[in-house]
DNA sequence: ATTTGATGTAAAGTATTTTTTACATAAACA
DNA sequence: TGTTTATGTAAAAAATACTTTACATCAAAT
């Protein structure tokens, strides 16, 4: 049950649908990471390694910033 | 001792000391984090989170792919 | 000379990500 | 009908990232 409020969200299913004919399992197989953990990530349940998540884009052929969502507004404000 | 031939390297050591005025400490309170992960972090030691990768961009200044390099040699060819 | 700030090494413990395994459901189709 | 493919839930174990604590070195400044 691990589970932290991250404020990165990701369009991985969406990009994935619309401009691959890839599945969950080829995605995973070409990324060289599992099923499951392609499930988890697109089900929002936690944000990749960075190392995945370069994989992913690269496979994915968006640059990272389109599939992985970081919500500045945690941010900001920091004397 | 855990550590894995990662494929990503990084510029923060540069570019705070090119483009900033900011120490270990104060980038570490500012992305908040700590100091000895920021010192791990220039040291090539690990790659950070995708989250925290996002955070350290943002105080720089600078795009992920500008401060994040990913190797993709080590991908390509996957039937 | 000694204090202060910045950087460095080290290592144990905590937190998070990823894998592994097992089982469930639904659609497509022989 | 029964088999195969794709997606889903669940949970324990393994791997990796991060924190915490402690101490070392060097340069700058008082």
């Amino acid at each position: 049950m691990g589970g932290k409020k991250t404020t990165i969200t990701n369009h991985i299913k969406r990009i994935r649908l619309a401009r691959t004919d890839l599945t969950q399992s080829e995605l995973a197989r070409r990324v060289e990471a599992t099923r499951q953990t392609i499930l988890a990530l697109e089900a929002q349940k936690y944000a990749p390694s960075l190392e995945l998540a370069f994989r992913i884009a690269y496979v994915l052929g968006e640059p990272i910033e389109e599939v992985f969502i970081f919500d500045s507004s945690d941010m900001e404000a920091r004397v």
